[in-house]
DNA sequence: GCCGTTCTGTACTATATAGTACATAAACAG
DNA sequence: CTGTTTATGTACTATATAGTACAGAACGGC
């Protein structure tokens, strides 16, 4: 059948999402992608077609990551409110010591549409609609542990953590004080903590 | 004195400032610019050095207009949570109608940023403080006409606007129906309407 | 009118980078 | 062992693009 396959093709994905995520996708040349994998040129293209498609798979990989992280950090019993304050301060935590400077490769993505790239747009839409659903699903099994009214506009709730969760993330990508994020997440959470009922 | 410059400087970063805007810094060429401009490169370069100062004298360019559209659509005398939400629903009519679907262009530079240039990172950073700054003093001449409690953070609150405002521009990258984004906006505006008292 | 100075247009250089050609290596089938 | 097939490494091409050199144009000062 042909000479195997020298390396992992997922941990050359993993290994290409950091770079991305570091360095945005025009930033992010071959070479640089070679030199995180340890891979030539040949055994990239062979494997994936060029660096566009390298970029979608990373960011499909991603967003089953992001989805998967969302989900555990919110799952269990506790009430809403303590797990995604939880959830918050994790990702400031991160923002803080640095490894979380390079932002949410989701937003990162979505700030860097120009309207050039309907596909990559597409990817990107699902990626956001994924992460709302994420937050969408927790806020309903809070809706039936009593956390939050009948009525409550659930959908609203998570597209609004969605966005302020992205917004956080990039006040985070400029050097800041610890305190300027958590008065985000502190607001934020006073909207799960006294729903309106408008 | 020499021969004097054909073009109107002020004139040339507008433009400048659209390509920009609409494909990102790393994504624009000179040949975009010069395009754009009318300009050649000799007089791109002779009065701006380079790419990277047309970048940055575009970005502090931007912060201005920013500042000031928020200033004047938080002026006179309306509640703030009635002018906010007039202004957030500009922004979502301007994103619904397309030519808000390019974002802001703080966030999107904020989004682009990668820790290898910390004088860009510095003027984005500024431009987010200034931005803040701009709901802050809405904030406060609210809190004179007693529409907030003299206890109120207000600082906390200008963060939040400023990052849900950010994230929602962000959601508005991607096509989307108005009705997402203003769950968004509607959501924000109820920590208007009810501080919290935690 | 002439000179010095600054702008403008054209042509050029240098380099980075996406993608390809091709020879060789490593497996498996028979 | 041989042939087929797929992967890998090296060398290459083509192109885009940032930046420069330089000649000529357009002004003010004298």
């Amino acid at each position: 059948m042909g000479r195997p396959r020298e390396f992992d093709i997922d941990a050359a994905l993993g290994k290409a999402m950091q770079v991305f995520w570091s360095k945005g996708y025009e930033a992010t040349s071959l070479d640089d992608l070679c030199e995180a994998t340890g891979l030539g040129r040949s055994s990239m293209y062979a494997a994936f077609t060029d660096k566009r498609q390298i970029y979608l798979q990373v960011l499909k990989r991603y967003e089953q990551n992001a989805v998967l992280r969302v989900g555990k950090a919110l799952a269990g019993e506790r009430p809403l409110r303590v797990s995604l304050a939880a959830f918050l301060q994790e990702t400031i935590d991160s923002i803080a010591h640095g490894s979380g400077r390079r932002g949410c490769l989701i937003g990162n993505s979505a700030a860097g549409l120009n309207g050039n790239d309907k596909e990559i747009a597409e990817v990107v839409r699902h990626s956001l609609d994924q992460h709302e659903q994420a937050f969408h699903n927790a806020l309903e099994r809070a809706q039936q542990r009593g956390e939050f009214a009948a009525d409550e506009d659930l959908r609203a709730l998570a597209r609004f953590i969605t966005a302020s969760f992205h917004g956080l993330r990039i006040f985070g990508k400029v050097p800041r004080d610890k305190a300027a994020l958590e008065d985000i997440a502190g607001v934020m959470l006073r909207c799960l903590e006294r729903p309106a009922r408008a």
